[in-house]
DNA sequence: TAGATTGTTAATCGATTAACAATC
DNA sequence: TAGATTGTTAATCGATTAACAATC
């Protein structure tokens, strides 16, 4: 119906208008929230209601979701379960995701025992260190391999995503031999720019830059928007990456 | 100059454009690469380069500087050790801050150990639980209080930014201890939103959201952008959340 | 039915990029 | 000087919000 008039440039394959990353990042606050909600026993919830615990418009919450399809009912709202089973489907968490962690350290060992990615749907199957007393040892119940075995490991047990958690001036290194292992997607923790083909996905989180950003709305306060103090409810900060 | 003709209507305290927030998490982009070219023994940098090196246009690069005064000379560039100290000084981290940590469990006694914090400005100061176990011991050098103690120790070393690392049913009534102790600032590991005055700014961090993106993009390839494959040299992925 | 709420289009707003005079 | 590069304004692009017919 769309599209399909007056441009007979482009023939098959539309365009698709490519998901924002914002809109990405919203869908998982999505997720959290509405699996909050059914643990507290809601069935439904409306757009309003979805926008109004994250901070977000009505308008927002259902041009998210329009990305991706017809998901609600006029009159009713969304339905929690069946938007939560839509939701991980659009993420790909409808199924387990087997995840390398490499670096057992400090900030490796924390990860590998963080319950919150067996929870969202991904399973740490293997650990990589070159520590010669850490290589071997079984850490929450997952083994630890020499970095060289990267490739060996990953090809077996199928593994698509990494997780980097060594120190930075090995950080490049290890993403290299991630590449070639066929890694599809990098979660990195060490404070540098990786150089990665585009074929390969990379998501930053780094530490100190998000007490940096603290600091600095901390600093700089009574600038921005004031005007408006009407709420007097306490309303949520915009959950992630806010302030 | 600029700002004082044909605006009669609003005298003093001008609107402020206000800084978007995407520009400041990009200014610590920008000083980590600066800080890496000052290892590199590089005296300046042109927008151009340091653009190229986290995939932004110089432009931007320019622009997101121009928010905060004049850094650079035309036909040099910027003066790297310069630049740093204004950067640092923008967001902040040219004083230490003294921070506070809540929840020395799994994730907690990782970042009591996190380098990295030191290195950018930050000293975790003291740390919190309520594990008799944990509470009295001393990690990484630093004591861990009760959590009856927020208040006291948080007013005793003037401490006014705090890192969350509790478990998700934990998180809200730590925050509002932490509010009414007076911090201004909250970095939150826990995966809930959490409700806060407008006063209190927070940065959310959710490990299991950060895998999600990267479930998303490895499962959703292909899609993006593709036509203009005419860089042959390996470029850096956009670093922060990039993919 | 009246009330609630969706999906979607159009209007608004904000952020990025291009362009260029000024400067070293 | 010619070449490089800034700071800044204007043009473009994209994302958010408002509005509303369709639907339950």
């Amino acid at each position: 119906m769309k599209n399909g008039r007056n441009n007979p440039a482009k023939q098959s394959a539309a365009p698709e208008p490519a998901v924002p990353k914002a809109v990405v990042s919203r869908l998982s606050l999505y997720l959290r929230e509405l699996q909050r909600l059914i643990r507290d026993g809601r069935a439904t919830v409306s757009s309003h209601q979805l926008g109004r615990l994250l901070g977000f418009t009505d308008a927002q919450v259902r041009k998210d979701l329009a990305y991706f399809g017809q998901f609600g009912y006029p009159g009713i709202g969304y339905r929690c379960e069946e938007l939560v089973a839509a939701v991980r489907k659009i993420l790909g968490t409808h199924e387990r995701w087997p995840v390398a962690i490499v670096g057992a350290g400090n900030l490796g060992r924390a990860l590998l025992g963080y319950k919150g990615f067996t929870q969202q749907g991904f399973n740490i199957v293997a650990a990589f260190d070159i520590e010669p007393a850490t290589v071997g040892q079984s850490i929450e119940g997952v083994r630890v391999y020499h970095a060289s075995r990267l490739s060996e490991v990953v090809a077996e047990n199928k593994i698509r995503l990494a997780i980097v958690a060594v120190p930075a001036p090995a950080a490049q290194g290890v993403a290299d031999k991630l590449v070639a292992a066929g890694i599809e997607g990098i979660l990195n923790f060490a404070p540098v720019t990786l150089s990665l083909p585009p074929t390969v996905s990379m998501v930053g989180v780094d530490l100190a830059i998000e007490l940096e950003q603290l600091s600095f709305s901390v600093t700089n306060r009574g600038d921005a928007k004031e005007p408006d103090a009407k709420e007097t409810v306490r309303l949520p900060t915009r959950s992630h990456r806010s302030a």
